[in-house]
DNA sequence: ATACGATACGGAGGCCACCTCCGCTTTGGC
DNA sequence: GCCAAAGCGGAGGTGGCCTCCGTATCGTAT
């Protein structure tokens, strides 16, 4: 039940540690100043490691977003455990996915990325997946039992629906909100 | 109020005009075979045309889109008098949506690609906005007089919801028509 | 301390897409 | 038929992705 840890790629050769953190640094800046379709090599160059080096840690762009945001998707998880703890079971759905949108918002587009690579099946987002399913459906699950949520919806759909609307880069803080608003409407039990 | 004719950028000399045609058809087809994201280079090749030709002709990839898709996109508006004619208010913006979803479904991910640039500002764009828009703005406001959508929604919110469904690229067929429902309960007024 | 195998480094270079530029060709009005 | 305007095309510059392999570094066993 409690979430498993997320896998770290970090080596434990010196150099190679040295190397990881700095590549991983350095891409955290990278993706935050402009986006998350920096050129690979500028983050290299950045970090003052070879090409090949960044390739051979991180044989794909997703990769070093894994190892940016592991922290970050830690911590989106574990704010579920909160809000579920603290707020009513629909005002504790609804806070959680109004966070995983910020979050979203604030670094690019991850929780866009997030949300495809969610159907995907890397090795990491495996147990990411986990994770965050397992936060997101225990508010769920108590949000439908709550009957507040229609009983037939998945998971899946909301995190996809939630994931869309900050799918397109420069969306408004504002117009965000309105638009997940309209998905939590769409949430609840038919009116009948 | 009726809606205006979608700008062509065809050109008049009889070389031109060929070449255009060619590019638009090869391009419609590569699209169609190998996605969005098809190289620019291989269509003009697929058309027996230089890439330059290409290039003076269709700036950027997405203005050789437009031009593949004008049709489409002229008749995702026409569909809209037709729904407004022959369906109930909610029903024909319901199945506005729809049709607008299958459209982006089957063509690659161009609606996605298109509400995008609804908020940008390209010419082309700008008339084709003014399209949509009126299209659809006439089925919401139908829909809002009708009682059975609340009054504070915007087209444009509805129409980046719809969107951002399919903005994912792989989107299954029946995941993204409940996607849309839960959409469009969003939609109804408030139970109370 | 040294030696040595395992591990990691780095950047040159191949590949490919994007896009520009300009000398040559075609068109169509006169 | 002439010729200016319009159009053509592809060579080549730029830059990103990724691989490969000779060289450097690390950590352990002696």
């Amino acid at each position: 039940m409690a979430p498993q840890p997320l896998p770290s790629t970090r080596p434990t050769r010196a150099d190679a540690a040295r190397n990881y953190d700095l590549l991983v640094t350095a891409a955290r800046e990278a993706f935050a100043e402009h986006g998350t379709d920096t050129s690979l090599e500028d983050i290299a160059r950045r970090a003052g490691v070879g090409i090949g080096t960044l390739y051979r840690r991180f044989p794909s762009r997703t990769a070093l977003l894994e190892a940016v945001y592991v922290d970050e998707i830690q911590s989106v998880c574990d704010r579920a455990y909160d809000f579920d703890r603290d707020l009513e079971p629909f005002e504790a759905l609804a806070a959680w996915l109004r966070s995983f949108l910020g979050y979203g918002l604030s670094k690019g587009s991850l929780a866009g990325e997030l949300t495809i690579a969610l159907g995907k099946d890397s090795p990491f987002f495996k147990v990411c997946k986990v994770n965050v399913q397992e936060a997101g459906q225990l508010l769920l699950d108590k949000a439908k039992a709550a009957g507040e949520v229609r009983s037939e919806l998945e998971l899946a759909d909301v995190m996809r629906l939630v994931g869309g609307i900050n799918m397109g880069r420069d969306i408004e803080p504002e117009q965000a909100q309105r638009l997940l608003d309209i998905v939590l409407c769409g949430l609840r039990p038919a009116a009948s």
